[in-house]
DNA sequence: CTGAAAGCGCTTACAG
DNA sequence: CTGAAAGCGCTTACAG
């Protein structure tokens, strides 16, 4: 346990009197060598110390043992939620995760932060957020594993395990026919993101089955205006029912609105998406989607590990094995009339 | 921008005709070359989609430009919020994150967990957990700056940047005086986390500075004991104020309690501490002490930048700097009697 | 079953 | 101002 200087596979050699070679396959558990060895071998690991340096493992083997993980807002408890569940994950099979942040300047990752990722030599990435359509070729090229994770990934030919966003997007829409809203609004996030136009189309959709049409004044996406004039809309058009693309947007939304004196749960009724608050074991306020996230992780962990571990298996993504979406009720819908 | 096998110096020296050294010093800034030769390699570079190999830098250099971040509990937002405030930070002077969870099983990182980001050989460590007691030399040995975060420093001789907790602790106390609150309750989290103490020390003079004292029974440990435990204590002493020491406590709190049909705000008050709805800018219904949780991240940035570049800065710790801990009103104080 | 040599892709002295 | 050589700490062929 003692260290004062960096011990390395030299002085492990030195110790028990054999080469950095036979000391390296004993550690790696590579096949042929002797029981008594081995013993030799741990037991001057553990009284040098020795620590292996993965960065000159990673150089020499190819394989960093690590695992790129790209986002825009840990803040948001779906981003830390999830990256706890898939890092652990990930973790526990010798993995170690390492962190890109785009800045929360767009939903997706570009250039440059590729660069910054490939520069670590991960063993795969996992991406919160979309490649920049012309960066496809690029990652292809690079031969590094790029799973997208929440977001579809049939746009650019990848892997992506999301959620069954048509039918949150449907439940959403309605639940707030159940609350008897006739001009609702669908506060999305940016219109070019796949998942957000499919919960506008299962919501618009459910909607228009019950005989409430969405016109293109009630579609309002949060992210690319300032939060300001998605208030105004609401407030304008004396919208009775907003439909939130997650609970961060519907946060907003529920605190000014009642900022402005609208009893949200009377007035109006808002619903979110994620159900962030079972994450955090908050009370329930907020009526929100909830698609089941937990399992929906670990499905992002398991796929992200059978293809570092080379286990080709065919595999459905998330959407098509997860339980429906169902909406879980908080104080925010209005009671049925 | 084409790519197909792995773009090396090498590469780029032969493109340009110059030795890879040369090419190195160049991509480094290292003084003395020409503006043309520059420009000859930038211009490589760029053709052949040059990207440097972080690991084979770093095993030469000494230096990984990474920082491990050690956390327990990425979904409580005080991590997040704090995670990703620091890491973009880092990340603007060339800096990446790599994450090391001890998976919620206590406040402190143990030696498994130290082998693990040591044999990641970052420049830096920022701990949100303690280190266990025995491993402070072991990690002093390693000549690897520790910056501990959001933890008191001082029990291990080690840099810790945190808030004044004693005051912060104070005024939750004054905070319950003032709702007209005598049966008072300390949730805390760990009876041997120093700031744990710090807010229990400042809740229980300021109780006494109001004539009401804290007996042994009216402390409980939260993480140490099932939830269940803290609620039944709360309901048989007929508890008329809660305080946690943080909000993620106080949420499962507040939810437990209006479960069984007390009134939050009414029959009890309940205060958290970190206020981390505004960090999720959710409308405010819990009480919380707010301690600038924006500025102490980017305190502990900076702390740890000044490190890193060897600015050996005489730097007081957060707690002699920030404003102090303000009481945040929600809906879960009892209105003054 | 064990070892000597080569090499991963860089950066660091050291020559010129 | 530029280059040839050595070496960071490992793992991978290849011999024996």
């Amino acid at each position: 346990m003692e260290q004062r200087k960096k011990v390395t596979l030299k002085d492990i050699a030195a110790r028990t009197g054999l080469s950095v070679n036979t000391v390296s396959r004993v550690l790696n558990k590579k096949p042929y060598y002797t029981k008594e060895v081995e013993e030799r071998v741990n037991a001057a690991c553990k009284e040098l110390g020795y620590i292996v340096d993965m960065n000159a493992s990673g150089l020499r083997s190819g394989s960093t043992r690590t695992v790129a993980i790209l986002y825009d807002d840990l803040v948001n408890p779906f981003y830390s939620y999830t990256t706890d569940i898939i890092s652990k994950r990930l973790e526990e099979h010798g993995y170690n995760s390492i962190m890109f942040s785009n800045n929360n300047r767009s939903p997706y990752a570009d250039y440059e932060l590729m660069r910054a990722v490939l520069s670590r030599k991960p063993d795969g990435v996992l991406s919160f957020l979309e490649p920049a359509a012309d960066l496809v070729p690029f990652i292809r090229s690079s031969g590094i594993p790029f799973v997208i994770f929440g977001r579809d990934g049939s746009p650019y030919g990848m892997l992506g395990i999301n959620a069954d966003e048509v039918r949150g997007g449907a439940a959403a829409g309605r639940h707030l026919l159940e609350c008897g809203c006739r001009r609702p609004v669908y506060a999305g996030s940016w219109h070019d993101v796949k998942v957000c136009l499919d919960r506008q189309k299962g919501f618009t959709e459910a909607l228009a089955a019950g005989g409430v049409e969405l016109s293109p004044e009630q579609i309002v996406y949060a992210r690319e205006v300032p939060f300001e004039t998605l208030i105004e809309r609401i407030v304008s058009m004396q919208a009775d029912g907003v439909f939130c693309f997650n609970d961060m947007i519907a946060f907003v939304v529920v605190a000014e609105l009642e900022a402005r004196g609208i009893r949200v749960g009377q007035d109006i009724a808002v619903v979110g998406f994620d159900n962030v608050q079972q994450m955090l074991n908050m009370p329930r306020f907020l009526t929100s989607v909830d698609v089941g996230v937990t399992d929906f992780a670990v499905c992002g962990a398991e796929a992200m590990l059978d293809i570092l571990e080379g286990r080709e298996t065919e595999r459905a993504p998330f959407i098509e094995t997860h339980p429906a979406p169902v909406i879980v009720q908080g104080k925010t819908s209005v009671p049925r009339t």
